[in-house]
DNA sequence: CTTACTGCAAATCTTTTGCAACGTC
DNA sequence: GACGTTGCAAAAGATTTGCAGTAAG
């Protein structure tokens, strides 16, 4: 087993995590970094991200594109929610989660360890629905 | 728009998912289709699985590997959820869903119009936390 | 007949890996 | 100094697309 060390490339991509109101991909924070001039590897933010996730402080979500999207998990450890526009991809965070009692249950029936969840809601925004006007830009 | 045409593919597709007790990703479904003598393309098996999703007769799951695994709706067009251990894949199906009420607060709450959500509990399960057996059979 | 569907190969895209140089502890 | 980390290029995988031929309605 290896700990993880304090470098300036797993500093950076914490905090383009921190800053993110919404989840992001590895492409993204790689772009984001090359725009304030950081000359990050894409492979090595792939490789923070896969740390971060193993030591349960990264959460991964799929917006329903090849992609997958990550955010930094709240202190607490608790998975976050969200409802997400499959056309605009527009990501709306919800608060609070409705299912730890059952994660408890289904954890004592089934024998299982379990480690997170994830609870997403997919749709049509107001804006997409509205016909006139399919929001590329949110 | 197109409707879509009674092809020999598809039925062969769509028998192949009603066969299967998990989620199957498009790779999986192209070798057992080779396994059984059937000529058809990967490219095809995406496509018509496309076209099932489309239809909402199909649901996609996350695993945790690279893959898109995919799984046939109920005839009540309702979300299936899941217990997937981590570390062999497993994938135990749960029944009902608990999160009906909530959907519809959400969707009038934020404007939504929901198409679907989804639910999964990840985590390890007993046999591969026994340590003696990291069961990667399952 | 018309137009969707198909197989194959090539193209695309995302993610992973090899490796020598570098930075942290 | 030891060993985790990095950038780059190459590799590996998954999914998509172009196209000419096939088949469903």
């Amino acid at each position: 087993m290896s700990s993880s060390r304090q470098t300036r490339n797993r500093q950076l991509i914490l905090e383009v995590l921190e800053q993110s109101e919404r989840p992001l991909s590895a492409q993204e924070i790689f772009l984001k970094l090359r725009n304030a001039n950081h000359t990050v590897g894409l492979a090595t933010v792939y490789r923070v991200l896969e740390a971060l996730r193993n030591e349960g402080k990264l959460q991964a979500v799929h917006l329903g594109d090849q992609q997958t999207y990550y955010q930094l998990l709240p202190s607490n450890g608790h998975s976050r929610h969200h409802l997400i526009c499959t056309e605009c991809r527009r990501v709306v965070p919800l608060s609070g989660c409705p299912v730890g009692d059952l994660e408890e249950q289904i954890a004592s029936r089934y024998q299982f360890v379990i480690e997170y969840h994830v609870l997403d809601f997919y749709g049509i925004c107001a804006e997409c629905r509205g016909g006139s006007r399919p929001n590329p830009n949110c």
